[in-house]
DNA sequence: TGGTATT
């Protein structure tokens, strides 16, 4: 009766007093109809000066549109007609593409050229940032689902651009309600690196970092020293707090099996089993190295002579380092001079409000650090963890292997100040972690490889 | 020794 594919057209600029007996001819003219119906108010009945029209050919309506739309005014009315396809045909996004991993450089024309075999395309766009440099991704639009997803078929990770740190990525473009997700999420992901000192005043910032940095110094003393459980420095509600702030966290238990496997003695059960951060656990378990004590209460001598793996005695010592990351929190503790701990609730100016639109994610110059021997459990959010003691951290990356999904064992931080990167570098140099010492370093510029 | 990005 009517193609698989035929377009519902939608007829707008139609004077009231035709009805469909009066327009069939109009349209006609371009094959056989197979619906045509004026719109009518629902419940007056009144002509509403427009219609659907539906083809039995998908060929007679573009030849209408082309034939029609705009091209002609109908007796008195003052604007032209209206052909086009009905707002309940698709709007493009069943047959729209997302293509990602393309080389920077390339432009429109090769996109297309690369997509042209498979279909009549009808809008190609390269992503570009305020700067006209090209995000490394497209849009590229077919005429149909079935040519889309053919394009899918033939393109999706069958070539990897030069340049590209991945093969190339072809799937349809998030819908609506997908874009809608995904801005959440980005919004969630920066209300987690959120930076106070931008968005709020001085005095605001204050109190607010500094509520902030003391929970951190705490973690990094308990951590350290082994004197300190989490529950004893936080009340049940502060770790809660902790918890909303670190929105990106993963779940505790995604840190603790890997790290109590290696033969750590178990963390408290209360830790393990409350809504604690995940980076409560990492830390205090793995971030020394160094087993508890059945009574929690490791002497700073067992911590001194037995901590050391065999080629301790030559560069930094265990004790030398866990020395040198009690510096840097001194020094940051310095800077903001230390109160009472309170719940967070009472101290705490509500989290702000005001979300930075902007994702920057490399700091200045001497702001951003290379982080070498991390613990393979370490994602991100840990790593961000582990230097928010020395400032404001701005992004944090672990770097990942695609096909296996492990952890690198390295990753870069960048703060928003270079005194924070080197607080960091002098505190965390170094610093044992397990069986490996962390290597923290300013992150070779990008053109600093070759010597010429 | 970075960036997987959605008009």
């Amino acid at each position: 009766m009517k193609d698989q594919d035929a377009i519902k057209l939608f007829i707008g600029q139609i004077p009231r007093n035709l009805e469909e007996k009066d327009l069939k001819p109009l349209f006609e003219q371009f094959g056989k109809i197979h619906e045509l119906t004026v719109l009518k108010d629902r419940y007056t009945g009144m002509h509403k000066g427009c219609a659907f029209l539906t083809y039995c050919a998908r060929e007679s309506a573009i030849k209408a549109q082309n034939a029609l739309h705009e091209q002609k005014t109908l007796p008195g009315m003052t604007r032209p007609i209206q052909v086009k396809p009905a707002d309940s045909e698709s709007r493009g996004e069943d047959r729209k593409l997302f293509v990602g991993m393309l080389n920077k450089q390339q432009t429109e024309e090769d996109v297309y050229r690369l997509f042209e075999p498979y279909g009549v395309i009808e809008e190609c766009t390269v992503l570009r940032g305020p700067d006209g440099n090209s995000k490394g991704c497209a849009f590229v639009k077919f005429s149909t689902h079935t040519e889309a997803q053919s394009a899918i078929s033939a393109l999706h990770g069958s070539q990897t651009m030069p340049g590209a740190s991945s093969s190339l990525v072809v799937k349809f473009a998030d819908t609506d309600k997908e874009r809608t997700i995904r801005r959440m999420q980005q919004m969630v992901g920066q209300f987690g690196i959120f930076n106070p000192a931008i968005a709020l005043p001085f005095s605001t910032y204050s109190s607010y970092a500094h509520a902030l940095m003391q929970q951190q110094a705490a973690i990094m003393a308990a951590s350290h020293g082994g004197y300190l459980t989490p529950s004893v420095a936080f009340p049940a509600t502060q770790i809660h707090q902790m918890g909303a702030l670190n929105i990106n966290s993963l779940p505790p238990t995604t840190m603790t099996q890997p790290i109590t496997s290696t033969g750590l003695s178990s963390p408290p059960a209360n830790i393990t089993t409350s809504a604690v951060p995940s980076i409560v656990t990492p830390i205090v378990n793995g971030f020394t190295g160094i087993p508890h004590q059945p009574n929690g209460h490791p002497s700073v001598e067992t911590l001194y002579t037995n901590g050391l793996p065999p080629y301790s005695t030559q560069s930094p010592t265990a004790a030398d380092t866990l020395q040198q990351a009690f510096t840097g929190v001194q020094q940051y503790t310095a800077i903001y001079p230390a109160t009472t701990l309170t719940p967070i609730g009472q101290t705490l100016p509500q989290p702000p409000q005001v979300i930075q639109q902007q994702q920057q994610r490399e700091g200045p110059e001497g702001c951003n650090l290379f982080i070498y021997h991390l613990p393979q459990e370490f994602g991100d959010n840990e790593l961000m963890q582990m230097f928010l003691p020395f400032g404001t951290v701005i992004s944090s990356k672990v770097f990942m292997d695609r096909a296996t999904n492990q952890s690198k064992c390295f990753g870069f931080v960048s703060f928003d100040n270079p005194a924070s990167a080197q607080a960091a570098i002098q505190a965390m140099n170094g610093f044992q972690i397990g069986m490996k010492r962390l290597k923290v370093q300013l992150k070779r510029p990008k053109d600093a490889s070759r010597p010429y």
